[in-house]
DNA sequence: AAATGTGCTGAATCAACAT
DNA sequence: TATGTTGATTCAGCACATT
């Protein structure tokens, strides 16, 4: 089956899961529901349907039906995601335990919890709790070995000022214009999320192009996140409804030029200059001497790219570390060379290799 | 059995629980395990090695068996508690959702979960995650109908400058003086707790002369906290060396007078907006220009809340300064935007967001 | 005396690629 | 799959030394 990027498919979320293929989609946002009381969707662990829950009901039995059918979907979720995708689910104190524990169980490794702040939170009205003024998103890979999963760590810095982004995210509720209403004028959708939440995920830990899926589209926000920075998406609502609010939702939505999707992008993404290129470029010729930061130390260029100080001989990195006997040295940031301008870092010379070298 | 208040306990955890008689302390605080799973050692940038917790107490076989361990404790601590008490669990992600199952499946109601934001958390050295920021908190009464558990709710309020304690506390980690050391000076416990937190907890979940349970009592900081506010405590420890740590610092601890309790919660400096949440909350998108204050220079916005300008890319400030070949510049007040009265700084923007915010 | 600079540290599931 | 090489990566707060 072809994938069906940009569009929503309304019907059960598990069956529907089911019908696409492996290791097809790059990101995963899941906002399921948070309560247990979820009529024909939940299934006990042998299948069978559970009750309308009353204020009665057997507790165990309704957080096994809640925990069957959460490890389902995210099983499939799991079977969709290609090797390299991420997963992220959002939830309160309710049902999170519940999602983390099964995520864990189904082999997900997790790479953080998220806290949303939410900046203007419903009080408690009767003074008998702590008001409860966040939510918790997990993100999670595939599994403990995955390591290759986007993660657009210059994008979130930047975004923060420079400093790292962290776990906790401060954000309003979405009220206002944003928030969908019906024809009578009260909110279309009972848990719609705020746009900045997922325009924050999905700068995070997807890039341009990628394929999005949400098992539980509701009104399409992260739909409309996706298209407006350039993604694609694959909702699935069982919500006719709904799926009719989300599409004309989206259509109104105006992606952002793909010119201006580009951010803040990693060193680790630059390509790869062996020093020895520097030194075939002319910048630096066998014997020049190269200094540590403070021009104590010193090493000699050699016509390989190696370097020879004293005894020690090898690669920038290896002999910039032993001569600090540290475990580990960056060469490029380490040595310098004499410029007219006084010590300079080898690094500069690497930029001009590169802004020489073919895209 | 006596109940032996303003003790420790030193021995195995869920031995000594079961020794307790049932119904007879008002609070359990309980810091268990949290089942790291760490890999090889962690460096820093500047070549330093992270102490991390490796200690044998934290290592278990399976998540299985740390899922055994933890209803088995917590079994015991329902049993030992009060009928109208509660009970407060710190974890991490890396254990917090198996510890929130296992309270929901025992039978535990919960009430809050409460984020520790820590203002000082130790920064995610690789780049490869969002800094792991905070620590999560459970608060649980024993059972769903159990409504009569203590919540101070006004002095809450008033610590927190009259507005409803939130589920999210803003606290430094337990460092300089507090932290205590060893004859060698470092760290006598890897996870000493700020008494900052447990005050709060105490506070906001205890009156004067309750009985408040510690099954992993570590180096005493529960002890220490209940004492200085007028609580009594029985601690559970398994290493002798804690216990005595402990003892020596509870004894050094001076009782306080209620209406010397110190106000928490006092006012913070303006909440820190980083341009990136100005883009996030869609008052300006990605592609728009921002311009200087005379309308000549102009930048482009992008998506992770840096600016363009030819091939010049950084944050605001950077970008404007770099653009006027300035050493700094406050791009809050250099960069404008058009708005239906011309230009404006984005500062009138960094404001609409700030009032969103709580500190 | 006051200001400035340096070094250390905190519950951390912390790299990517070529051979 | 295992091993070796390249080279990317940190924030706030406190103690202590220096100016």
């Amino acid at each position: 089956m072809a994938l069906p990027a940009d569009s929503i498919i309304c019907g059960d979320c598990i069956e529907e899961l089911k019908k696409l293929p492996a290791k097809s989609v790059d990101l995963v946002f899941a906002d399921p529901p948070y309560n247990l009381q979820l009529g024909g969707d939940l299934l006990r662990p042998d299948n069978s349907k559970v009750d309308a829950v009353d204020d009665d009901w057997d507790q165990f039995e309704s957080f096994a039906a809640y925990d069957a059918f959460t490890r389902a979907w995210l099983f499939e979720c799991r079977r969709v995601l290609k090797d390299e995708g991420t997963l992220w689910v959002i939830g309160s104190y309710h049902n999170i335990f519940r999602v983390g524990t099964a995520l864990q169980d189904l082999g997900f490794w997790l790479l953080n919890d998220i806290i949303w702040r939410k900046s203007n939170p419903m009080p408690n009205f009767k003074g008998t709790r702590f008001t409860n003024a966040h939510e918790t998103l997990i993100w999670a890979a595939k599994g403990k070995g995955a390591r290759r999963y986007t993660f657009n760590y210059d994008a979130m810095k930047m975004a923060n000022d420079e400093l790292q982004m962290r776990s906790d995210w401060t954000l309003p509720l979405c009220t206002g214009e944003e928030r969908l209403k019906d024809e009578t004028g009260s909110k279309a959708h009972p848990t719609q999320k705020p746009e900045a939440l997922l325009h924050r995920v999905i700068l995070a830990s997807t890039k341009p192009g990628d394929v999005i899926l949400d098992p539980f589209f509701g009104t399409g926000t992260t739909g409309a996140a996706a298209k407006k920075l350039g993604r694609r998406f694959i909702g699935l609502e069982r919500d006719p409804a709904y799926v009719e609010l989300a599409k004309t939702r989206i259509a109104r939505v105006t992606p952002i030029a793909e010119k201006d999707l580009e951010v803040t992008g990693s060193k680790r993404a630059e390509p790869r200059v062996p020093f020895g290129a520097v030194v075939e470029a002319g910048l630096l010729r066998p014997g020049d001497v190269l200094y540590c930061p403070k021009g104590k130390l010193a090493a000699k260029v050699r016509p390989d790219g190696s370097l020879a100080s004293g005894d020690l001989t090898g690669s920038i990195h290896k002999v910039g570390a032993m001569v600090q006997s540290a475990p580990a040295c960056n060469g490029w940031t380490y040595w310098h060379f004499k410029s007219d301008k006084g010590l300079a870092p080898i690094d500069v010379l690497r930029a001009k290799v590169r802004s020489q070298m073919p895209a």
